[in-house]
RNA sequence: GGGCCGUUAGCUCAGCUGGUAGAGCAGGGGACUCUUAAUCCCAAGGUCGUAGGUUCGAUCCCUACACGGCCCA
């Protein structure tokens, strides 16, 4: 089969559900007198000699296509005989209900538009090997209408952010991927080179700092929507890329963040699904305002008996109280890491619904205004659902010689050992100099939130290619 | 990083106590005018993840490694 001779394009056609849908009705055996050109690929076929059958499929559904020598030329026909499975073929006819009530187009027009070469995975079992599934999306994608579907709910996730935002008057940005300094995480970056500046550059961690910029320079509303990258491990909710919304909001401090996050959410999964309810790990769980609540300290006190933000920093006793349950603490080189370990411990696997902890130790939050009425706190709130944090957020440390105060604090963390700690950035406390109004901000990752919305339990089945060895 | 499990035809899977492999689907050829996991006939398809070891003989037992999955850290 030359390609040269196959057609360029498929003029005319409608989408199958759309054909599907003007004719739910039609009784068994009746025609419906209306002509349909459809396109897509063909994943079923049942020969009958001088009449064929063959499932069509496109993006929006399935239907059977009867081809027979009666109708077709004979040149389709036989072209129809030689069909395959997979091949991409456009048809036209009219739509009728069998004898046996199955919607189908009757052809009078068959064309091969492409072939497929390979064979086609079991079409019965469908792609098992997971594996398998990521390395080839396009098989995937081909063969499992559930995996067609995901990120189909993912896209409309996307949009229903913009929508919300671009609806409140927030901006979408685009800052730099490539970055000379990273920052606005704690999380190890990756480097590269840029040759004709004869430097490295660093992929971005998070795109805060310039985003806050942008609020120093008066945009007051911002959002952007983008790769992060963190050169850490991979696990089920881990890629080394991977989505991330972050918007600021001058004038506002966290309690309004918070309370935009759970309408946002919320109004996500009504958009993507219909609905605010979702299956998490088996139990069902209402996205809908107004999510819980709970202080950090009190959150992890609960869990373990032990408070670690009352009374003093007792970095040995933290440790101690981890080194009783039998978690190794070796790579914990602050009391701050100790916390933060007791949250992903203690708590976070435990947080289904979705719930808000609040109230984080400045150590652990270098970028965060301190509460007024205890400095040893931030005014920051981590969310959770599923057992994962989805979101974080904080009223936005606006005071230069603060943040100076807390990049040095990081950089003390960094010689102790902590390789996820704030490098010093001069040229974001320089900025803060010019004056920051006082701001609330918000990160979102988005895969997280795609993998709640549609009950996935990995973050590989909602990336369309994951990183692989 | 640790533990457990997996890797056999393009796909989904069998393969006993160690004797160099089978099925269904797909792909090739043929029959069939209402089938829908269509059916029937014929032929073809394999470095059993990789490398060692034990053995007369290894898909099978042992070791290491690679890749993947699940659980723990």
């Amino acid at each position: 089969m030359s390609y040269e001779a196959l057609p360029h394009r498929f003029a005319g056609r409608t989408p199958i559900a759309a054909a599907r849908d003007a004719h739910e009705t039609l009784e068994a055996g009746a025609g419906s007198g209306t002509t349909y050109r459809l396109a897509g690929r063909v994943l079923g076929r049942r020969g009958q000699g001088k009449a064929v059958f063959c499932d069509l499929e496109d993006r929006t559904a399935r239907i059977q296509l009867l081809g027979s020598a009666d109708e077709l030329a004979d040149e389709a026909f036989a072209a129809l005989k030689g069909v395959s499975l997979g091949d991409i073929v456009g048809v036209e006819g009219e739509l009728i209900r069998s004898r046996r009530g199955e919607l189908t187009l009757r052809l009078t027009g068959y064309q091969l538009l492409t072939p497929c070469r390979l064979p086609l995975p079991d079409t019965f079992h469908g792609l098992k090997d997971v594996e398998a599934r990521y390395r080839q999306r396009h098989l995937d994608l081909m063969v499992t209408p559930e995996s067609r579907e995901r990120f189909a709910v993912r896209s409309r996730i996307i949009s229903s952010l913009r929508r919300f935002l671009d609806d409140r008057s927030f901006l979408e940005v685009e800052t730099p991927v490539l970055q000379p300094l990273y920052g606005g995480a704690a999380a190890r970056p990756f480097v590269t080179h840029h040759n004709a500046l004869g430097r490295d550059l660093y992929l971005r961690i998070a795109v805060e700092l310039y985003l806050k910029r942008l609020i120093v320079g008066g945009m007051e509303r911002v959002y952007e929507i983008g790769k992060n990258f963190r050169n850490e491990g991979v696990s089920f909710k881990h890629n080394p890329e991977f989505t991330m919304l972050e918007t600021y909001e001058a004038y506002a401090d966290y309690h309004d963040v918070m309370a935009m996050t759970e309408q946002m959410v919320a109004q996500a999964a009504l958009d993507a699904l219909g609905t605010t309810v979702v299956v998490v790990r088996g139990e069902s769980v209402d996205l809908a305002p107004p999510w819980r609540r709970l202080s950090l300290g009190e959150a992890i006190g609960a869990a373990c008996g032990v408070n670690p933000l009352e009374g003093a920093r007792d970095e040995a006793g933290l440790r101690a109280v981890l080194a009783a349950d039998g978690v190794d603490t070796s790579r914990d080189r602050t009391w701050a890491a100790l916390v933060d370990h007791m949250l992903s411990h203690y708590v976070e696997p435990h947080l289904n619904e979705p719930t808000f902890l609040v109230d984080y130790p400045v150590e652990l939050s270098p970028l965060s205004r301190a509460m007024p009425a205890d400095p040893t706190l931030t005014e920051r709130f981590e969310a959770f659902c599923g057992g994962m944090e989805i979101a974080n957020g904080y009223s936005e440390l606006n005071d230069p010689d603060e943040q100076h105060a807390r990049f040095e604090e990081q950089a003390a963390f960094g010689r102790a050992g902590d390789d996820e700690a704030h490098p010093i950035d001069e040229d974001y406390v320089h900025a803060l100099g010019y004056g920051m109004p006082p701001t609330g901000g918000l990160g979102v990752g988005i895969d997280r939130v795609a993998m709640l919305l549609t009950g996935a339990s990995s973050i590989r089945e909602v990336v369309l290619f994951p990183a692989m060895r």
